[in-house]
DNA sequence: CCATGGTCACTTTTT
DNA sequence: GTGACCATGG
């Protein structure tokens, strides 16, 4: 098969005239540079050095898009490649598409398709497709997300008789997800870790496989795994692809995982022209299984490596930029990088305490309307040109709170997901069981909804006929209304719904076996031949498009009636989207297609127009750019993570200090940091202390407001004088020594704070007690200063731990944590 | 079989 | 405060 689909694609290179017109667009434009204009020369550089490996080192705002997108332009104009043999990896869609915007604009859409932009799921997506025998799964595999993941995982424990209370599957699915990360397979995983959950984690781990198998379904992390495992195992599968690709380039290489590495290493090790952008002090996905090191070995792993560093900042105002630089200084593991900037204009980074969440949110907003009318001087900044950036959500809703009430329009990025909510998920466990009758767990999903009198004793009886016959939930079913199994009432409507399921199976026009996604101009070339094949079976179906299929079967299957009578007030809400998704269909071609969009790429529709202020966590904020940007809750335990903090130590300190960085560099004119005294979290009030990070602000670059009791606000006179106190002991003084960074205050706290862990009961419970459990003979922990360690004597509450680093050490036991219990 | 009410745990961050 | 989950009663 998939020699088959080289074929194609040789014959398609030469026959379809697009490798002509490429050639031919290269040869008429070869003198056309207008993409190079602008690029500074370390910029140009990374643009003109094609061959070979490159390491472009490209800090905040210093035009890595710019250099990336010509870099491509460049590849093509040049004659160096096809589009469609340049492979360019993402993380995010957004990237994706706003790569390919820039390049098309740059050498025009029509003659750039660039088939092979995307991001790491989508692209391994396309390639799993084409080779799915070889991981054991049918050609209209399904894609779980997260939700599905869990309700399996609960699944196989409930079976297993574990304490879901002791053994979340949130838990288990946090290990899973690491290993696949790392690209290991259950029996791959080392024996260091079976200890996990229960000692059984490799165990489930296993089960999970088997049962994703049976299915017919992978989750995120099988993707990039499926693949890679394709690539180990078969030659000369990895072959074919290494020869198409002839030029790869990955954005944000500092969050690629191992089984990322792994992917985009065997890929390049045959024309070795492997083109990595990316910034160590940007880092912020080490919770999701990145490795900063992929970045810091590169030149280790591609030899002969260029490398490029882009320190000239295009964004912000040199306080900003300073403000910024004197954080991140304090990280000990980074390449360095100094940015710099031709400006010399700029405001002060502004830092301000409050009493309280609501008072800081109120003063925001007072800011912002100020910063609207133009205040101090200052040209008025558009609404959508400002943006309030936090640690956690929960920390949004005050801000909602005070912007609705007084009016500021406002949108929310990142929030909860378009394909998320529950009638959409509904919806489209209808469609996958139409298309891939296997999938149980969307078939479990819909048997009882609408309500069909199939309750628990429906359900169970369901599964297990299912697990005696060996068969799909849908067959076992079959076999239950055949031979009565149940009542006669539930056979009766059982029976109606697998009809309606067969039914609506055969009026799907494209046959399940063409399994070729259909994103329009995403299309590669090799899919729109197989296109055209599925088209001629076709012709023998009745003329049904998918589109009014689906609004048949939501129709006939009760669900949009369901809520037409359900009587809560966003009954009509849900409707609406229900409408929407079946618009949303209508750009696709078939169900495939589109339910793969679905998991993979829809992100929020928060492209609504209108002049608002962005509200969005700090880690929706990385790759964008604000005139205006707010930076509130800078407390300790909040701002550093109190739970990063208790998992990570000191290398989550580094990954929640390179947020910091993240979040101070979005700004262009404007920066303000606050944080506040009491902060309000389970509706428990709770004092905070500012953050670390406010003691290593370099004070030259910061103006220090005062506290709001001056504006007119309803305050107690304790109020700001307890602000004054703070800041003081903060921002103020502490700076005299900047470099002694464990002098400063912020450090103080934070080590008292680690070392009495039971002085913050409420945050400290789950952390201490789970630790309460005495540590084992070679069980792994992690010390505040030593680092990681596996214990090799225990003598009461006295451990002598061999550190990784720091050798062995004797400590109490209080002192260390567990390493094995948490996600690595 | 289903609806209701009470309890509990919970909040990072996401392809 | 909220949402998920469970136990009870109709």
């Amino acid at each position: 098969m998939s020699e088959q689909d080289f074929d194609e694609q040789n014959a398609f290179e030469a026959a379809s005239g697009i490798s002509l017109s490429a050639q031919a667009m290269a040869a008429r434009s070869a003198s056309d540079t207008s993409y190079l204009e602008g690029l500074n020369p370390p910029q140009l550089e990374a643009v003109k050095t094609m061959n070979g490996p490159v390491l472009m080192l490209a800090g905040a705002g210093t035009g890595k898009t710019k250099a990336l997108t010509a870099r491509i332009a460049h590849l093509v104009r040049t004659g160096h490649a096809r589009p469609n043999e340049i492979l360019a990896v993402t993380f995010t869609n957004k990237a994706a598409r706003e790569m390919k915007n820039r390049v098309g604009a740059s050498i025009g859409v029509a003659v750039a398709p660039l088939p092979w932009l995307g991001t790491f799921h989508s692209i391994c997506v396309k390639i799993l497709r084409r080779h799915v025998e070889l991981a054991g799964l049918k050609p209209n595999f399904t894609i779980l997300d997260t939700d599905d993941q869990i309700r399996l995982l609960k699944q196989i424990i409930r079976a297993e008789n574990i304490d879901e209370k002791r053994f979340p599957p949130r838990l288990l699915a946090g290990y899973i997800d690491s290993w696949k990360n790392r690209a290991l397979t259950p029996e791959m995983v080392p024996s260091s870790e079976a200890s996990v959950y229960d000692r059984r984690g490799t165990e489930f781990y296993a089960l999970y496989q088997a049962r994703l198998l049976t299915l017919n379904a992978v989750d995120f992390g099988d993707l990039l795994l499926h693949v890679v495992r394709i690539f180990q195992t078969h030659s000369d599968v990895l072959a074919q692809y290494q020869r198409w690709f002839k030029y790869i380039l990955v954005d944000e290489y500092q969050d690629t995982n191992v089984a990322q590495y792994l992917w985009l290493r065997l890929l390049a090790s045959e024309h070795k022209n492997i083109c990595c952008v990316g910034d160590d002090d940007q880092s912020i996905y080490g919770w999701r299984g990145a490795e900063v090191g992929n970045i810091l070995k590169f030149e280790k792993d591609f030899p002969g490596a260029k490398v490029i560093r882009l320190e000239q900042n295009y964004r912000s105002t040199p306080h900003i930029l300073a403000a910024a630089s004197g954080v991140i200084e304090n990280n000990e593991n980074r390449l360095g990088k100094t940015l710099w900037t031709a400006e010399t204009e700029g405001e002060k980074v502004r830092l301000i305490g409050h009493w309280d969440g609501d008072e800081e949110a109120r003063w925001i907003g007072e800011e912002i309307e100020a910063y609207q009318r133009g205040t101090r001087g200052l040209d008025p900044v558009p609404l959508d040109g400002m943006a309030i950036l936090v640690r956690a959500s929960f920390l949004m809703r005050s801000l909602e709170d005070r912007f609705l009430s007084i009016g500021i329009p406002y949108r929310v990025i990142g929030g909860p997901r378009f394909y998320e909510r529950l009638e959409i998920r509904d919806a489209m466990a209808y469609f996958r069981v139409v298309v891939s009758p296997d999938d149980g767990l969307a078939f479990e999903r819909i048997v009882n909804t609408p309500k069909r009198g199939l309750g628990d004793k429906a359900q169970q009886m369901i599964n297990n006929v299912a697990r005696q016959n060996g068969v799909s939930l849908l067959e076992a079913s079959r076999i239950i209304v055949d031979e009565k199994l149940l009542p006669a009432r539930a056979c009766n409507s059982l029976g109606k719904l697998v009809a309606n399921f067969d039914r609506w199976r055969s009026l799907l026009t494209a046959p399940a076996s063409i399994s070729v996604d259909e994103q329009g101009e995403d299309f590669d070339v090799i899919d729109e031949d197989i296109k055209v094949v599925g088209k001629s079976h076709e012709n023998s179906s009745p003329e049904l498009t998918h589109v009014e299929l689906a609004e048949i079967i939501l129709d006939e299957s009760g669900y949009t009636a369901h809520w037409k009578n359900d009587k809560s007030p966003d009954a009509a809400g849900r409707l609406e989207n229900l409408k929407e998704l079946v618009k949303a269909l209508e750009e696709f071609e078939n169900f495939q297609g589109f339910l793969e969009h679905i998991s993979l790429v829809m992100d929020n529709a928060s492209d609504d127009a209108g002049e608002k202020v962005s509200i969005m966590t700090l880690h929706a904020a990385k790759g964008l750019e604000f005139p205006c940007v707010f930076l509130p809750g800078w407390e300790e335990g909040l701002f550093p993570s109190q739970r990063t903090l208790d998992e990570s130590g000191l290398k989550g300190v580094e990954e929640e200090r390179r947020l910091a960085y993240v979040g101070i560099t979005r700004a262009e004119e404007l920066c303000t940091i606050s944080f506040v005294a009491n902060r309000r979290i389970y509706n428990q009030w709770q004092n905070a202390l500012p953050s670390q990070f406010i003691d290593e602000l370099p004070p030259e670059h910061v103006d220090v407001l005062t506290p709001p009791g001056l504006h007119g606000g309803s305050f107690g006179s304790a109020a700001p004088r307890k602000f004054d106190g703070i800041m003081r002991g903060s921002a103020l003084e502490g700076r005299a020594e900047k470099a002694d960074v464990y002098n400063s205050p912020g450090w103080k706290r934070m080590q008292s704070r680690t070392k009495r862990p039971h002085s913050n009961p409420s945050v400290a419970r789950n952390a201490v007690d789970a630790e309460v459990v005495s540590f084992g003979l070679g069980d792994r922990v992690f010390h505040q200063k030593f680092g990681y360690g596996a214990v090799i004597e225990v003598d009461g509450d006295k451990l002598s731990v061999a550190f990784e680093k720091a050798g062995q050490k004797k400590v109490v036991a209080s002192y260390v944590t567990g390493a094995g219990e948490v996600p690595f």
